[in-house]
DNA sequence: TGTACATCAGTGAACGCGCGTTCACTGATGTAC
DNA sequence: TGTACATCAGTGAACGCGCGTTCACTGATGTAC
């Protein structure tokens, strides 16, 4: 594990008013070492701070404890994903319905490929769930996965048939493509190849659709439901 | 994280010639710990002596170090879950080819709802690889994965069809059920529903068969290739 | 049969290390009057 | 305008802890002669 600041720069502190500026600079590198790096080990106080460059301590001036940080680590992750999935969604012509869905996916599966830590921090049960504590009601990646399940509602909206419910194939398509970049991730050999990925995606969806794409901008009623 | 031996029992040593079966003690304790209990960072040297019921020293007579230790738990793991899916594929009518790549996808369901922790130890990729060490061809999950798409070239050469190729729909059915149960397992709320889980995967492979399951026993020459 | 020795299965105490956390502090920047 | 004070952003040193690992050891069981 090595530091990410070079050993000569010096950090400048910032100014009055200006001390949540550490906040976002504890979180991406916390997101860095983790998600990116791939370091597990290395979500500590210190090597947080080490990687930010300032002293342990000043860590606990925007998180109460190791269990906040890490909390905070995950949102900042989802927060990120769901951005970029959302911003693919938008672009991209408004009733290409199922290519909307296909873009959502491509950018859940750049990210995932960019951040092979994030993939064992995403479904790591938040560490505050102790017996006692709160039900902790919702996962973010839930939200995610929720996200998805409405793009092919809107399909089914849109007239495309499925061959199963909106509901499991938002689910399916999630967890292959997720599923498959973990597969990616964990094969050190020669079939090792990002260039797959997409296409088992796309491959994925198009299974999942009855009849092919119809005609678009005609959007019928709810076709039974 | 507790002990899992009652405190007052008391370990007796086993006797000569068989140092090995503390061994197999270790294995299981340590895979128990992190896939069972699902504590990850319960997998440690003095953790797993304790859980054991041994001295942290006794350990180093069977692994040479930790990471010795954490790439003897893993693969302790695939070999249980290699084994319950080989069991579960030979049960079975032989010619039932989809009954059988069914029964296989539900042992795994099965092993990965009661190994939570198994989920993330699984695709960690092995502490030994650093950039110095040998290249680390093979990730045990790959052997399974292919042994699932084996089933499925087992399905072609019966003359059941595909909707795509066999390597696909095997990495595709595999991601599915290890995703689908991941999500229930980072799911807190109410849809936390091991029920469904086994319809799930089960609506999965039926999805990539064309044209339901034809006459059995009738084992046609290869259609294509 | 006895006995010296080798091997086996495992232990107890100690080591140095990095960790999370606390606490009194430092120096710069703002505000009250 | 000056000046006392409050606040901000962050630090340095110390603490106790559990970790991985080592080392000399202990007592039981086997083997050689």
């Amino acid at each position: 594990v090595s530091n990410q600041e070079p050993a000569g720069t010096r950090r400048e502190r910032n100014r009055w008013g200006e001390g949540d500026r550490l906040r976002r600079e504890i979180l991406d590198a916390s997101f860095h070492l983790v998600s990116v790096l791939g370091a597990p080990d290395a979500l500590t106080i210190r090597g947080v701070a080490r990687a930010v460059g300032i002293a342990p301590a000043s860590i606990y001036q925007h998180f109460s404890d190791k269990p906040a940080l890490v909390r905070g680590t995950i949102e900042h992750g989802y927060a990120r994903l769901a951005q970029a999935m959302l911003a693919a969604d938008e672009t991209g012509e408004p009733n290409d319905v199922v290519g909307r869905v296909r873009a959502q996916m491509h950018a859940y599966c750049r990210f995932a490929i960019d951040n092979p830590g994030h993939y064992r921090l995403m479904l790591s049960v938040p560490p505050s769930s102790f017996p006692g504590d709160a039900p902790d009601p919702d996962n973010p990646v839930l939200d995610i996965v929720d996200q998805v399940i409405a793009s092919f509602e809107r399909c089914q909206r849109a007239g495309i048939r499925l061959r199963m419910t909106s509901h499991r194939a938002g689910v399916m398509v999630f967890v292959a493509a997720h599923g498959r970049v973990a597969l990616y991730h964990a094969d050190r050999g020669k079939d090792r190849d990002p260039e797959k990925i997409i296409p088992f995606v796309d491959d994925m969806i198009m299974v999942l659709i009855e009849s092919g794409v119809p005609d678009r901008a005609v959007i019928p009623p709810h076709p039974r439901a």
